[in-house]
DNA sequence: AAATCAATGTCTATTTTTTAGACAATAATT
DNA sequence: AATTATTGTCTAAAAAATAGACATTGATTT
């Protein structure tokens, strides 16, 4: 049995997920799409147990909705303008009732959704290669979007989305973290595309390979024969 | 009549202020203390109205318990771990009962206190002598503790200070907020000891100087004469 | 009134870091 | 063997950060 019921939950504080991947030089963001007559794109959400961590919460609504786990994830900003409701649900609230009933959906669970919540956004970035996404309960697919061109999400959904990207533009060379967005080996040019797609800008290779080669977090590996007519690139492996 | 009803509220989440000023080269925060037998020491915090913005409901809150209005307040980060509980309070909750119902508490807003809450902090910056705190309704004082010497503070509020301390020194130099904590007028010196205080090191004055004119931010005003028995240093003024 | 003192304002030299340009090395193709 | 497209790396140039030096100045001392 598996019955939803928002009494096991702290009202009204909610947590949604952006998460990141990275393929063919694009940055991308893991969307679930809800299944109703117009279908809506909502960021993979849930809520907080009563004796629950926030940070706990977060890796475990990502699991539920995506499969996902065992990543980098990390709080950025809360969003709480006082009418943050979900209005998208709201219009569509009786479709969306029958919808939720199949995964046992207690009736006052359905009136309290369309409260108004403050949502703490978590963002995470995962080696699209190494993932899965399932599809949640609710939901009818998960795809993945260049961050260039998402469908309308509701809500303030774009704006958590915009927000997130600006903190992992801040977070990128210091802490190291865009090597999560990679598969365990790669060469030296996908690092530099990758760095390229999350901050939208050319970067001269030369330097670039050298700022990267001084952080000093990388070991070399053997030579990558791509069959290509040029210089086999080395590999290379985050060592952290 | 002021009655305090938990239902008005949010339920289980909160809003904690850590308030910076500075004084006499020291960097402060600025406590309230809770008149019981032993006596709390807490950060200035309170609860969001069903219908006020979080960003609002901070404003309103840190005017309410310290007569502070219209300064730099910025949200910083969630603490949320699953046992956040004010045990401090716990303790002393026949003391405290006693103490509140003089401003019309309702009985079960005590037991409400005891719950588990999440609390979204946030840092301001004061110019101590443009602010005045006044005393909290619940609140014995409201006092200036330089930051490298607080007293005990309750739950996690010590954490919240340090955590609020890091975003302040990631901060200072980006945003230019630290202008905030100095009066209108000042000298180059006095920007110099700020600065020192919240990084908590030395820096050059020659190069210091340099750094902090080439922002083009200050306004260089008529000299101080202080009557000490050197050059006088110029005032300046803040453009922004 | 001249010498002294302590702190300020500013300049220059030095070092370090960033950016730009150049070129040899190399793996496959012609 | 010559060609081609990248890669790895070196050096020069420009920019920024750091360190050292010194003249200026307002009050105090002699």
């Amino acid at each position: 049995m598996n019955s939803f019921n928002s009494k096991n939950y702290l009202q009204q504080l909610s947590i949604d997920c952006v998460i990141f991947g990275y393929k063919e030089a694009e940055l991308k963001v893991l969307i679930p799409k809800i299944l109703l007559k117009k279908p809506l794109y909502s960021l993979p959400g849930g809520f907080i147990y009563l004796d629950e961590s926030i940070d706990n919460a977060a890796m475990r609504i990502l699991e539920e909705r995506t499969g996902i786990n065992d990543i980098y994830l990390e709080q950025y900003h809360v969003f709480g303008k006082e009418n943050r409701i979900n209005k998208d649900l709201l219009d569509n609230m009786e479709e969306f009732s029958k919808q939720m009933n199949q995964i046992e959906l207690e009736e006052n669970g359905i009136n309290w959704l369309s409260n108004r919540f403050v949502s703490i956004g978590y963002y995470a970035l995962v080696d699209i290669n190494k993932v899965n996404p399932k599809i949640g309960k609710m939901d009818e697919s998960v795809e993945w979007y260049n961050v260039k061109s998402l469908p309308q999400l509701i809500m303030d959904h774009g704006e958590m989305v915009e927000k997130a990207l600006e903190t992992l533009r801040r977070n990128l060379d210091e802490k190291l973290i865009g090597f999560n967005l990679l598969p365990e080996t790669f060469t030296m040019r996908e690092v530099q595309e990758l760095y390229e797609a999350v901050y939208d800008k050319p970067f001269a290779r030369n330097n670039f390979q050298k700022k990267i080669l001084d952080l000093n977090v990388l070991e070399r590996l053997e030579k990558k024969f791509t069959g290509a007519a040029n210089k086999a690139p080395y590999l290379y492996r985050f060592l952290m």
